[in-house]
DNA sequence: TTGAAAGCGCTAACAA
DNA sequence: TTGTTAGCGCTTTCAA
């Protein structure tokens, strides 16, 4: 190694091909018609000096970033990070770029996210609140100064507009599937996550309205938390039913635990998950699941930071999911729409 | 929504004080010794016009960034993300923000987000290469004009030193521990995850070396491979065996499809992993896996990006990985050390 | 078509 | 202790 090298700026690429530097700004980006034969040379000087492109220096006089930042209140959470890599291909396709920041689900490190990305002059932030209450400080510093958009948890009374997946259309397609599969007489079962978060909310609230028959039991979204619950149906002395839980992880954690104990699924046992992305494929028995349109609501993002119109009122942008059917479906469709 | 506020430079707040910039520079970065009563005044003008620092504008001037860029192959396995959020937070005690990029394991978005990181006068980048060979262009690239460090996956005769877990040690734990778990009779399977990426590979080889007797299975890192996995040992008429696997992912598919099948683990089959990090937990029964130092890592990537002296020849840090018993072990302390 | 000059927002060297 | 000035690297007037 022979140490680092500095950066090449555009003056010393004028100077070795023998023009301005603006000159050189123009050839490097085509933005005026010039001589063809100084554009080459120019280039040439350019490829010979190794010269890129001071981002600051440009973002700086251009007072515009083709950048957008994502913060995610953590990266362990399968959903989150899929939608970090959708969200990095639609934004790269419309010519932005991504830059994720996790806030260790913590708010100080969450506002803290804010100003960096704010500070840094980013085109737009999207934000999966870390708090949805506590998070709605940063969140509407952040829509005062670019277009900020929130994601999957919605914060009472933001600003900013919220884009998310409609938990009652993914409610109402579980419990058209629930009534079909389930035996007469056997009870249906919700393990849900809790009233913390709207997602969790949401779908408790959607299923206890339309089916208020339905033992409910209230958790957090993680594979514990359904190792759990199975252990307390059991406990409960029930040998058979449809579990509906309010994500995949809660499915995951609980189908296993239920094998564990020699239960069969979806023998006995019929248990439906939530999201569809990340960890549905883990299941086996292939899990029956509500597929949250990942990329549908990464455009509807894309949509809104773009066509960004601060006078219209902050919206709310609802993306129909739709059902995929694993092997605990009974119906041929089931076991054909995944193709083993 | 009133529109949004275009943002208050320091000039602005200078006047409004009225005081000169670099007064309001040295009162908000304490940077110098000055008089209490103007630097209050200074930091309520701040305060009340809404002041946040430029950070195009700083680091243009300071010629310096603490922002370090981690380049991932992608976000959707969960070792890169457990890593992600390990880093972070130990950057974030060193001053450093993290900013995370995915290359959506395609070289040509490798490439653009390593030189748009270098673009942003970025302090230092990690990079999980996305191909053990095609990413050293870009590697060396980032290596020549700031410290850059390579995770995970070696890429061969690249001037980035790397920062990755200790394989060797990490299978001879699990050779260790296996030769004390496996009945007498039954045989060892490897399931690897062939010979691509440089992980996969050196596990493979330690393994072969000190268990040439073993079977070998090659296919690659994921759930659905841990599947078919399985199938072909019951295919094989294998009854009852121990089964190591290159990674948790694998072990996780291997694992359920085993119990599907009817067998028990760990009573036929024990099932061991690799990584301890992010879905470890998923298994039921208890995964016995080799738990990769993310946190250790972490901090040998922080001090080669911190203490980096270019003239010294890149190196290698592998750090020691720990064994993490899972229900498979039949010792008394298997269990204990999970807890459960 | 090209060059000179200004200036984006900030900080640091230098003067007062 | 405070202000003046210069300049980080770039783009974009404005003049030639």
């Amino acid at each position: 190694m022979d140490g680092r090298t500095r950066s090449v700026t555009m003056r010393e690429v004028a100077q070795h091909a023998g023009v301005s530097s603006s000159t050189v700004s123009r050839a490097l980006s085509g933005s005026r018609a010039m001589s063809a034969e100084i554009r080459d040379r120019v280039l040439r000087s350019a490829e010979a000096l190794g010269y890129e492109v001071n981002l600051l220096g440009r973002a700086l006089r251009q007072q515009r970033l083709d950048v957008v930042g994502l913060i995610l209140p953590d990266f362990s959470n399968p959903f989150f990070t899929a939608l970090a890599e959708q969200l990095g291909a639609v934004f790269r396709e419309a010519g932005f770029e991504l830059l994720v920041s996790s806030a260790g689900n913590d708010l100080g490190i969450e506002r803290r996210a804010v100003s960096s990305f704010l500070g840094r002059q980013i085109h737009a932030l999207v934000v999966i609140p870390s708090d949805e209450a506590a998070s709605r400080a940063a969140l509407d510093a952040a829509s005062r100064r670019v277009p900020t958009v929130q994601f999957d948890r919605r914060v009472a009374d933001s600003d900013a507009p919220y884009v998310g997946c409609d938990n009652r259309i993914g409610v109402e397609l579980i419990v058209r599937h629930v009534r079909e599969v389930t035996p007469p007489g056997e009870p249906v079962v919700f393990v849900g996550a809790g009233t913390a978060s709207s997602s969790a909310r949401e779908r408790r609230e959607a299923f206890a309205a339309l089916m208020p028959e339905a033992l409910i039991l209230d958790g957090s979204f993680d594979v514990a938390w359904g190792h759990r619950a199975a252990r307390e149906l059991l406990d409960r002395g029930i040998a058979g039913a449809t579990v509906v839980t309010s994500a995949d992880v809660i499915a995951l954690g609980l189908q296993s635990e239920l094998q564990a104990a020699g239960r069969r699924v979806p023998g006995d046992f019929r248990v439906i998950g939530f999201d569809g992305v990340g960890v549905a494929d883990y299941a086996l028995p292939a899990l029956t699941t509500v597929r949250q349109p990942v990329e549908a609501m990464s455009r509807a993002i894309l949509e809104l930071i773009t066509r960004d119109d601060p006078a219209t009122p902050a919206g709310t942008v609802l993306v129909a999911p739709d059902l995929v059917l694993g092997d605990s479906s009974r119906t041929a469709s089931g076991r054909a729409a995944r193709g083993r």
